[in-house]
DNA sequence: GACTGTCCTTGTCCTCTGTCAAAAGGGGGG
DNA sequence: CCCCCCTTTTGACAGAGGACAAGGACAGTC
């Protein structure tokens, strides 16, 4: 049975550090994606007097599984990931966060699942009770939620097809393909080269499969010449069709 | 590799049958703990009106996955399953609904699963715009329809580790005591004894197991006095915290 | 530039679960 | 009451992926 612990992720939660500039969302990155996108500009001015921005580093766990729900987050920088593991220390990572998404669960008791950086990241962080009175308060925000959250189960339901029924071969295929399109910015077609925001590890957490097989997969696809692997972190996919079709049957 | 088709499920979808009983919410059995619950009498007059109440048989599929999402609905009776499924037939159910349950994806454009009866069941239905239209002007329709979805969202997540990465063992030991706790009615403690409303290939199609592998969990749990099987459906637990045991590490 | 710790790759073996096949059990219809 | 069909169980075997172990590559440090 597979089992092994991450240092980083046992390192104590970030103590949020409050962003120095303490300008208001115009010039936030992700306000048009982000869920808060569609205020009008006085309801903005006040969700902002609620929330803060704080920096977290890579490896920092910013909510933890179980934990009391008390902090939600839209992240505006990096990448996070959300995982949830067994008493005996095994680890699924259950979704990726990129920037423009939400964090935390609003409207519950507690987190069910731990947040934890991959790369330093930027949050514009609310406490759950000031946000959830805010959302309740302003529908148009409760909606733009909601169909995150919609899109979010899409997701997830996709990804029990991938973990419950497809082979290490297509797992990996699968996940290569999403991240070319996740990875890249605002309307802009699939990358074909990409630095990936995860190490072996954590691909192997997101696939149920173990570091081993995911090595092993990868050298294949480079060997068959699908992929390259210039270096540990960068992905070039070099013929995509293939690619796809490994992705549907091995 | 695994491969099967379900003869019912190729079944041609149902043609809803409008219900003689055209009563209004006041008698419905889940209208407390469905998204309706929670509206002013003459919201729900309104709402009534723009849906209606179908009944389907075991095995009728109502949304195809792919489909344009053209309608949705409230499960008012029976149980229904969320799949999804490869190329090649493999299938995957991604979810299991129940009484009070929302099924289909308003704000959106196509449905992301196909749902299927697994027993004969009755549903509201609305037509998706009509649907969406109320929601966005309804906006503790909409909180409701966001705290559902943020449930099955954990759920679905949960599920997410449980197929990732437990064994066989753990998965059929998590299986029976969800089930114990789903079937349970309103407010009730889990059930001791139950009639499992999937056959041992559908059973195999939540855990992402083949047939035979569920077949032989099963028999060995029995043989280990955990549980009794008296017959195909029925599923009694002797010894729940031996199966809870069994759950977190075979 | 050598060192060191971490991450990744590769090799070998083994186990769990899938595959294929056949028998057994149950329920409904004649 | 018997028969037939379908679901489930059981058996034998194989193979994909996991476990364990060792070697290699890379980045940061001294």
């Amino acid at each position: 049975m597979m089992m092994h612990f991450d240092l980083a992720q046992t390192a104590p939660a970030a103590a949020p550090v409050p962003c120095q500039d303490a300008s208001f969302c115009q010039q936030c990155d992700v306000r048009a994606r982000a869920i808060c996108g569609t205020l009008e500009d006085d309801e903005r001015v006040a969700l902002n007097r609620l929330g803060r921005r704080v920096t977290v580093q890579a490896g920092q766990t910013v909510m933890w599984e179980g934990d009391d729900a008390t902090i939600v987050a839209n992240v505006i920088e990096g990448t996070l990931k959300l995982s949830a593991s067994t008493g005996d220390g095994r680890e699924q990572i259950v979704g990726v966060v990129y920037p423009s998404d939400f964090i935390g669960r609003p409207f519950g008791r507690s987190t069910p699942h731990s947040v934890t950086a991959l790369t330093d990241a930027r949050l514009c962080l609310f406490t759950r009770g000031a946000f959830d009175g805010f959302a309740r308060t302003h529908p148009e925000l409760g909606h733009r939620l909601l169909q995150r959250t919609l899109d979010d189960l899409d997701r997830a339901r996709a990804w029990m097809l991938l973990l419950g029924r497809k082979n290490a071969r297509e797992k990996i295929a699968t996940f290569l393909l999403d991240m070319s399109h996740r990875l890249a910015g605002e309307g802009a077609g699939p990358l074909d080269r990409f630095a990936l925001p995860l190490s072996r590890q954590q691909v192997a957490d997101v696939l149920g499969l173990t570091i081993e097989t995911v090595s092993r997969q990868m050298t294949d696809m480079k060997r068959a010449g699908i992929i390259a692997l210039p270096n540990r972190r960068t992905v070039e996919i070099l013929d995509r069709d293939q690619l796809a079709c490994c992705a549907e049957a091995a």
